[in-house]
DNA sequence: GCGATTGTGTGCGCTGGCGCGCAGACGGGC
DNA sequence: GCCCGTCTGCGCGCCAGCGCACACAATCGC
């Protein structure tokens, strides 16, 4: 096994593991891991960003309130990225909530000391600036998707960004939580799931899902999951 | 007048008249003035981003083609910003399509220039890294927007938006073009323009929109307005 | 083992927006 | 002054998703 792939396995987080390893040291050497559990709220839209978070095992939905009921998940971070753009582009706050996904390990860094750390290694700033437009991309892909297509399209979308997250083919979720995340009613995830369901696509249980059929899935959700792969690799190869 | 106050009516971008005098002259240099006529595109995606753009009395659409036939309007770019971000955060491709919405006067500055730029003025880094901001907050604004409201809201958001970037109480657009940005049928725009005339909040005749009682359209407006307000002054100040 | 909590399934009436198609109104070009 | 293209207005049937309300099922705490 090579150094570099030795390296590349050393945090879970992509946008570190890809550092050169003096840069990756000295980030690691700020950072502080961390196991998030589910449901925790690592921030809310009015306080002030005190951490970078970097996922390794667990990840982060992104969550947009609008008029005190209503909201809408737009982005999602897995061990791909981190929250805390706004930290990277010089601000302290945040439109959107955070919110645990899936439980497990993260690195967290504090606000100072990741904006010096941007400073000091070109490679982290040119990781993150990277992952910013990955996360405008898919911003801008979410908001076509959720004014257009159909529920279920959208939902097969969500459970395959999801499973890519989670590396795992059965996770958490319940049909409350998922409205929560597309817009919709908690019913209609009832129908759309019932539907995948039936097509063998998936198969639930009390909040717990489990995709049985990758390939039918994507064929079941809208071109917005493919759209979002191939703007990932083309961005971060 | 002070200084400070001639430099920044000097371009009338605002990125780029809050630079310090040595940056801004540096920037202008590597600059040409363009006239930027209606409905022109600047860019398609697919295409290599050859240059960034400073709006200085114009101002440019982003907009997210979805299946073909359907798009959404994700930003809206006037002399506060720059069309381009991709550039600075290191690619030359954009997922959104930028179309020319009012006719006027930019900056125009070739890709590698402009990155160059980048590195040599941090201040010009800065105001690009908080237009990022600016710019992200609005298309999670957006997202939600498009979930949620109303198209006769929507379109009063809309009307002040333009209003603001065409710093003019009257402006050219056509329903059509409205239910293009808007992602609704031509129809549905008919019908909200008609109510909000109605009102007395607008005056509209073939293309052409008058904005008659901006207090009124704020009130018709849902809330993104003014959080798309607070947040730029939040972080542009 | 039993009640309380949480998660899922269903029915019903409503409505905003859709697709389609057509008619009228204005205005610029010749 | 006329014609044709552009812009606006309207009607009709349709449907996805909404709000509400209730029923049942699985799990958890005790």
């Amino acid at each position: 096994m090579s150094v570099l792939s030795v390296q590349r396995a050393a945090t879970g987080n992509r946008l570190l593991d890809t550092l050169p390893g003096r840069d990756l040291r000295r980030v690691l050497a700020g950072c502080e891991t961390i196991e998030l559990a589910f449901g925790e709220v690592l921030y809310t839209p009015g306080e002030r960003l005190g951490y970078a978070y970097f996922p390794t095992r667990s990840f982060i939905s992104l969550v947009m309130p609008v008029d005190a009921s209503a909201s809408l998940e737009v982005g999602l971070v897995g061990s791909e990225g981190l929250f805390g753009i706004p930290l990277a582009l010089g601000a302290d706050a945040s439109p959107v909530r955070a919110v645990v996904q899936g439980a497990g390990s993260a690195l967290r860094m504090a606000a100072a000391r990741f904006c010096g750390e941007l400073q000091r290694s070109p490679a982290l700033q040119r990781n993150v600036d990277r992952y910013v437009l990955v996360h405008l991309s898919e911003l801008a892909q979410t908001a076509g998707c959720t004014r257009f297509h159909m529920v279920e399209a959208r939902l097969a979308r969500w459970l395959l960004m999801t499973q890519d997250r989670a590396r795992a083919d059965a996770f958490h979720v319940t049909h409350e939580f998922l409205a929560l995340m597309l817009g919709v009613r908690r019913v209609g995830v009832t129908k759309a799931a019932g539907a995948l369901q039936q097509r063998g696509l998936i198969h639930y249980r009390r909040g717990n899902v489990t995709v049985l059929d990758r390939r039918g899935l994507k064929a079941a959700s809208c071109g917005c999951y493919k759209a979002d792969r191939e703007a990932y690799v083309r961005i971060l190869g």
